[in-house]
Formats: structure tokens, C-alpha cells, sequence
DNA sequence: TATGAATGAGTCTTCATTCAT
DNA sequence: CATGAATGAAGACTCATTCAT
């Protein structure tokens, strides 16, 4: 199993995500379903996990996919927040996409569970409405991602290419370095610190100017 | 769902995989374990996708593993012999290196379905000694490309850090492009070539003097 | 079909035995496995037979096997606590031996299923940790009868050969008479009291002096 | 399903059972359907054990159930012969009597597999016009031994009881000894010859006078 | 709020049997 | 004679979900 965010320090997750037991299941199945994949993450487990009957389950969610989502959305939510907060602050663009990416990466260190669910599982492993509320959120995330670096560009700072180009390769080759580390988890890969900062030093560092 | 691979464009995967027959139910294995993950690609959906009863797969594999892990070892052995070639070649290892990644990741653009079983589902879903021989082909695979970053090393060309650090931060990068465009189809991508190219000219530009 | 021990006759098999429902199901499946053999005796039957649907039985049950290994236990619980019964009174051995053979034969015409599992079924269907401590229970069961029929020998009332021998000899002829009866019922045969009187009579006759 | 009367020559058991694929396939069978049980044994098991595929057994039966009558048939008629042939030698029918259940333990320790399947085997596996041929000849075999049994009554050396008491005692004495030696193969018996003749002289002795 | 019992649909897998070769 | 490929029915077992309590 992976590190998993068990020692209860993770606020962020939990923050706001309802009631006691609500969040407590949350993250049992967060950890079961990147265990055991959305399909091999089945009610009886979670429950298990928890301590309860499979039937309590259902006294705070209507079914599993709703689990599923509501774990995505509080992912999303806080990836969001992290976002937005730091746009909001008196810096340079390229500060701005460093601490972002940085926040990123950590964020997926830090519960790689949730991480995995939002970016890693295959696709259209559920659809609906409420999936479409996920993906709006991602959008609006990546978002504000996406138009600091155009003011990196905008500055002209950019070696080449377009903004919307070097935001996809800024953010794919963190991504890549969080996705693997999760999937992988029993090799021996450097400190995630080492990492985060070998990777924003070689990307940014190619990709801009001076 | 994802694109797919189904033209019968990558004959690289077919070929020596055995019968007729035994391809075909491959070829539609991949394209389901990709799209419902691996508990959630039934026998059933991968015979009716080929058009047989569920029975006939099993005359041309004992059980549901065998044909993942024939998947995921014709995959391995394709980038294996790709980065054997390219390491035997006359060049610098710089150009060997960025050869070996585009290779990489046109495989993986090429081959969705593979590569995501290779190296983006999550770990350890079966075991066992066949199992250990996939690892141990990636691992092999791993270590050409490793050894080729280690000898730019030798060459005094690495800005900074270990080679081994340097090999994880080119790979994870390129894998992180390839793994991100597999789970998010739908997004309105730049071309491959354009992003392969600007992910490798930013990353190698970032690591490597002059 | 057998005759079946339905009609709630045999409660000392029930006695103990757990729940209500477990009891009524370990009834069916004794009934099934005799009339069909172990491997004819699918879940999806004792489960119609009880009236549930078959996911009900593994409520009850782990597992198939438990069911018969469940079954096989009380049977050979109830024999061994008639011979410790016997053993412990006071009575000459002869006596006590007959007095076995008598309830062993009794509890087989009765418990024709019960009977059919432990002593008749082909060997080996089933094995594990709980298999031994059936045949555990059935060694020890013998033990107390052939003990007895030592004692007999002791007394040097035994015409010819061992106390071993005799004992194995007057088993096996008990065993022939309900073994016979349970697999061919249609046959009229005479009353289970004159067969079982006469067995005794000859077969001790024979072997006994005086 | 069970109508088929092929060559209907069969007097022993594998001399004669007709071709020598069909005799080779019968013995496996037999060993087949004892270790295994009736489902238990597969078609394909047997055909694995033959040394040919599973259609092949198509050429020689109908199908399952064709073998196992087969198989029965006979082993009843070697019974049969002997009875037959012990019936019309001029001895005393004591002596007849005692020859017949030597000959039948003999041919059940000799035979197991052929004597469980028509001795043991849980009732009613099969049924149909077939299935009352071997009954048949199970009934006119066992009307041999029994008419002979009338005989010592005739000369009024039956202790006690009806000649068809006595007949079912002898027989079921010796079954039982055949049946827990087949079923129990693990245990440390005695040897056969001493097995069958304690047993005859324990139950003949108590049968009879003088 | 929680649960034990229950179930229908669905999982992988095996079987006896057929058919074209 | 023999077989490889195929299949429909059935096997044990699991799951998400419901309902009476």
C-alpha cells in the first residue's frame, strides 16, 4: 500500500467535507480505491475499514460512485483554493508557477489517494453531472495555471513556443514525476523535496529565458 | 473512450504474439483493460468485443492474467529491443538519449492501451513469476537509458546533480506527457511531435550545458 | 431417493449446531450431497431446497466445504459421545460392545446422510485442517471401541485372532448392513431391528466363546 | 440419453470389452470415476489420462454416462460368470456359499473401482433402460447366491432365521468389509486373505450349526 | 442511526458436447 | 479415426443494494 495519509494530519482533505464519519469513510475508501482500483474497492472493504456495517455506508452516501466524487471534488477543491490563493499574491508570474507546481507536486505526495483518482485512474470511470461539476473545477484550476504562465510570456521570458504549450509542459513533467511515484511506490526514488526541485529547476530553466 | 489502436496500425505489438486468434483477443484486451481497468474488464466484454463466446478465451489463455501479462511483456519487449538498438548505434549519448525518449513516448501515443498497463496502473494487481519477468524486462529496459544518461555524465555535460537523478527527471518527464493525454483523451492536445519536441528541448535544454 | 431424515426426526445432529437457519440448511445439504454426491451437490440446489437464494448460504457458510465438514462433525460428535457414554458403564465388555454396535448402527439407519458422509463418501473429497479434525474425532471414536473389545480379549473370550482383527471384523459387518441399506433403499429389506439383532447375534456368535 | 447397446459382448473386464481404445479408455475411466467421483470426472481428465483428446472418447460412447454403465455391466457379469460357474460345481452348498462371497471380496479388493461404482455409489446417479439392465443383473447374481443359502436352510443347518436373513447378513458382512477397505484406503489393514477369512468363519460360524 | 439477512446480477471458470477439418 | 476450435449451460462465489427491524 502506499504511504497513505493516515496520521490524521491531512486537514485539507477532510475540512469541510461533512459530518465526522463522513470524512472518516472518505478516507478509508480513498486509500481502498487506489489499493485496490475502483473496481477491486468494493463497499464490503470500506466498510470493514471503517468499522461498520457495508449498510451504514449508505446512510451518508447514495452509492459508490458518490464516494468516488466527493473525494475527487474535495481534491480538486483544494488544489483550487492552493491556486487561487497564491495568484492572489504580490509576485512575479514565474514565482507564481513555481509555488504552484510546487503545491502540486506536494499535494500528490501527500495524498497520493486522491491524486491518483483525479489524474491517474483511466478515464470515464464514471460520468454524470456531477462528474461534469469535477471537471469544471479541474478546468477552472488549471486555469488559473495557464494564464499566469501567459504572463511569463507576456513578459516575453518564454524561449519559445506559446503559453499554452509551456503551461502543458510545465505541468505534464510534474505530473509525471507524482503519477510515477505513486504508481511505483516501492522504488527507491529520491526525496520528494530533491525531486520537486530538480524537475522545476531543468523545466523552467529550459523553458525560459535568462 | 480512448482512440485506441485498432486499425491494426501497431503490428510491432502483433507480431510473435502466436495465432491469429490469440492476437486478436489481445489486441481487444488491451483496448478494454485500458478503458475499464483491469477488475473491470470482464472475460465477457473482452469475447463479445472480439466476437466469440466467453468459452473460447479460454483455449488461448489459462485466465484473465495471462493475457495482461502477455500484453504488458510484448510491450516491455518492444521498448527493450527499441533502446537495445539505439544503445548499439555510433552516436553521442546526448542524441541516443533523446532518441530513446522519443521513442519512448511515440510508443506510448502509438500504444495506449500497453503502455498504460505498463507503467500508469496501479501496482501489484497480480503477482507471480511472470509477473517478476515483466519487472524484470522494465527494469532492464530502465538501465539502458540509465547507463546512456551516465555517460553524459562522463562527459562533464550534466548542469548539475547525479545522473540517476537526472535519468529519473527526463523519464518521469516524458512519461508524465504521455500518461496525462491517455487519461484526458477528450482534451484538444497540441500535436505529439510538437509536444515531444518541446518537452525534450525544454528538459535536456534545463539539464545539459551549452 | 433416499429416505431422508427430514421430518426433524434426527435432533441430536440440529443440537448445537448454531442459528435456525443454519440448521435448516445443513439439513438440505445433507440430504443433497448424500442423494448427489459432493460434487453434485451444487449451492444453487441445497439453496432451492431450503427455499433462499444461493447468495443466502454464504451467509451461513464460508464455503461449500463447510458445509460438509460442519456436517461430518456433529455426526461424529454424536457417535462419540454414545460410545463414551457406553464405555463409562458398568457393564462386562461384551455387553458394552454390543451395546456400541447397536447405537452405531442405529444412528446410520436414522441419519442415513450423516451417516453416508462420514463413513461411505469416496475419500479425499475434501481436505485441510478441518477434515483432520474429523478424522480426529472418528479415530478417537474407534479407539474407544476397539479398547473395549480388547478387554473382551482380556478376558480370553475371544475364540481366535487379535482384538484388533475381531474389533475391525465386527465394525465392518455393522458398517456392511447400513452402508447396503442407505445405497440400495428401494430393496425391501426386513426391519432395521431384526437386521441389526441378527448381525450381532452371528457375527458375535462366531467370534466369541461360550 | 441412455438408450445404446453397442456390442454388448463384455464378460470380463478388459478382455473383451471390445475394441482396445475402448478397454483403455474404460479403465481410466474406472480409476477416473473412483478417485474423482462421477462429476468429478471429467470427460477431459479421462481422455488427459488416455493420452488423447476429449473428442476421441466421442468415437467409443455416447457419452458420459455410456461409460460408466459399461463399466458396471461388466463388472456384474464377471460376478455373474462366477456365480454361475461355483453354482454348478458339485459341492456341498456351505461350501458353494463360502466360495461365492471369497470370490466376491476377492474381485472387490481386485476391483475397486468397478465395485464401488456398482456397490457404492450413492443411489439413482443414473437411471434409465440401461440402468435396469445392470440392476438386472445384479438382482439374478445376488438370487444365485441366495438360492444356494436356501439350500443349507433346506438341510436345516441354519442356526436361526430365514434363508433370506441369512443371505443378507453374509452379504452385507462381507460388503461392508470390501466397502471400508476401498474407502479408507489410507488406513493399515490387515491383509485381505486374513480379512476374508475371519470374516467368513466369524459369520458363517455364527450362522450356522455344528 | 445502524444492522443482519437477503437477493439479483454478474464475476471467473469448467464442463459435456458438437462440428469442420 | 482423430482433433482443435467453439459454445451454451452451469459451477462456486462476490457485489452493490435493499429492507425489516
Amino acid at each position: 500500500m502506499l504511504t497513505a495519509t493516515k496520521p490524521a494530519k491531512s486537514t485539507r482533505l477532510a475540512k469541510g467535507c461533512g459530518h465526522l464519519r463522513r470524512a472518516e469513510i472518505l478516507k478509508a475508501a480513498e486509500r481502498i480505491f487506489l489499493r485496490d482500483g475502483y473496481q477491486g474497492a468494493t463497499i464490503r472493504k470500506i466498510a470493514e475499514d471503517v468499522g461498520v456495517s457495508s449498510t451504514a455506508l449508505y446512510m451518508h452516501f447514495r452509492d459508490k460512485d458518490e464516494m468516488l466524487l466527493e473525494i475527487a471534488e474535495c481534491a480538486i477543491n483544494t488544489l483550487l483554493a492552493s491556486n487561487t490563493e497564491i495568484v492572489a499574491r504580490p509576485l512575479d508570474p514565474v514565482s507564481k508557477v513555481r509555488l504552484m507546481l510546487e503545491a502540486y507536486m506536494r499535494f500528490g505526495f501527500e495524498n497520493p489517494n486522491a491524486y491518483w483518482l483525479v489524474y491517474c485512474s483511466a478515464p470515464a470511470q464514471i460520468s454524470g453531472p456531477r462528474q461534469d461539476q469535477v471537471n469544471e473545477l479541474s478546468a477552472r484550476c488549471y486555469e488559473l495555471f495557464q494564464t499566469t504562465v501567459a504572463q511569463i510570456e507576456a513578459q516575453g521570458r518564454l524561449k519559445a513556443g506559446t503559453s499554452t504549450l509551456a503551461a502543458h509542459i510545465l505541468w505534464s513533467a510534474c505530473h509525471g514525476l507524482v503519477s510515477l511515484r505513486i504508481s511505483r511506490p516501492r522504488r527507491a526514488w529520491e526525496s520528494q523535496e530533491e525531486l520537486s526541485t530538480a524537475m522545476l529547476d531543468s523545466v523552467l530553466g529550459g523553458l525560459l529565458v535568462g
